[in-house]
RNA sequence: CGCGGGGUGGAGCAGUCCGGUAGCUCGUUGGGCUCAUAACCCAAAGGUCGCAGGUUCAAAUCCUGCCCCCGCAA
């Protein structure tokens, strides 16, 4: 079939490559304009852009879809179908008509949990132990589509948001092509979501990188992981910010009844902190403002921390 | 020209405002000591103070330009 590729970032190559190498052809490939970006404020294109120059595709960067301003070129294109991989945009429902077999979305989690725009972080932050990607028909609601095609992925214990997406995106890619070629084929039949088990992940915040140091060690572990690399976790540390990088829940926790943020013990394998519900963490590596990333033994030659002094 | 911090022996930092033979902690090497600890004691090696100019009797320190790293913001 021919089809319209809509997708952004990293996530979405290997499913657009896939394609290529499908029995299909891409005819259209459409990403959200460049952007600048760093602190050069480097204007840069969207890396499935850059992909799609690479194969040799045909290229489109709308600022919007909205009132029409995409459906010509969407049209000549001549998609019979459209996939959409983290386009970042919202695609209204009048476009979604366009394409003779409408519109697929992949969606990096067990729909119908973990619907909205960071399935994989969130996953990571509830501690769930197994997510998975999907395919669906998209709707005009926020990822209500029927349900093509499903397959689960374990998470493992050392995984972050980067590990566990750059492995969900070889996943989806392969779950990509199976549902065009089943579509295809008339192989497969989209069914309605389940009503029960929904749940919508917020977007990512800035703020959400501060710590709460009154939240369990567990959790915050989570969070770490699921805000790896994007947007992190720090805490303030006499009067600086101190990004944390490595983090690890202490079992058992020391005695002691400290308030969450107080600094229990400090040596080479780490400083530990006092967190919620009795729980403690140690902190593995850091990094403070204009200094480089460093492991917390290397830290602590140079700032001598002392048991009882309070961070956050 | 978005705002800001930093580049000093292998590591992390101080010293820079108020120029004058380069310092702390850690590590390394050699020796000693203890039942034992991230041990302790003694000794040693190891630095073009990011690069290039300038000012000066004298520059890590003051002035100018450049390179690199990083935090914030986007």
């Amino acid at each position: 079939m021919k089809i319209a590729y809509f997708g952004t970032p990293d996530f979405a190559v290997p499913t657009l490559e896939a394609l290529v190498e499908s029995r299909h052809e891409v005819v259209l490939v459409v990403s959200k304009p460049d952007k600048p970006v760093g602190r050069k404020k480097v204007m840069t294109s969207p890396p499935v852009i850059e992909t799609a120059r690479r194969l040799g595709l045909a290229v489109a960067q709308p600022k919007g879809l909205k009132n029409g301003k995409f459906d010509q070129p969407l049209v000549d294109s001549g998609a019979e179908i459209a996939v959409v991989v983290a386009y970042g945009k919202l695609i209204p429902a009048e476009v979604l008509e366009l394409p003779a077999r409408g519109f697929v979305n992949l969606h990096p989690s067990m729909l119908p949990r973990h619907r909205g725009p960071s399935p994989i972080q969130w996953a990571l932050v509830c501690g769930d132990r197994s997510t998975g990607v999907t395919t669906m028909r998209l709707d005009e609601g926020m990822d209500t589509g029927p349900l093509l095609l499903q397959e689960r992925l374990p998470i493992e214990p050392e995984d972050t948001a980067e590990t566990l997406s750059s492995r969900m995106a070889e996943l989806g890619a392969r779950l990509v092509v199976r549902t065009v070629d089943a579509l295809e084929d008339g192989t497969v039949e989209a069914r309605p979501q389940p009503e029960d088990g929904v749940n919508v992940t917020p977007m990512l915040r800035r703020n959400f990188a501060k710590v709460d140091w009154t939240m369990p060690a567990r959790q915050l572990v989570n969070r770490l992981r699921g805000f790896t690399p994007w947007p992190g976790l720090y805490t303030t540390f006499r009067g600086g910010r101190l990004k944390i990088f490595g983090l690890e829940e202490i079992k058992p926790p020391p005695a002691g009844r400290e308030e969450p943020g107080t600094v229990v013990d400090a040596g080479p394998s780490g400083i530990a902190i006092r967190c919620g519900r009795g729980s403690a963490a140690l902190i593995t590596e850091v990094q403070r403002e204009g200094r480089r990333r460093m492991p917390v033994d290397a830290f602590l030659i140079g700032e001598r921390v002392s048991r009882g002094e309070c961070v956050g």
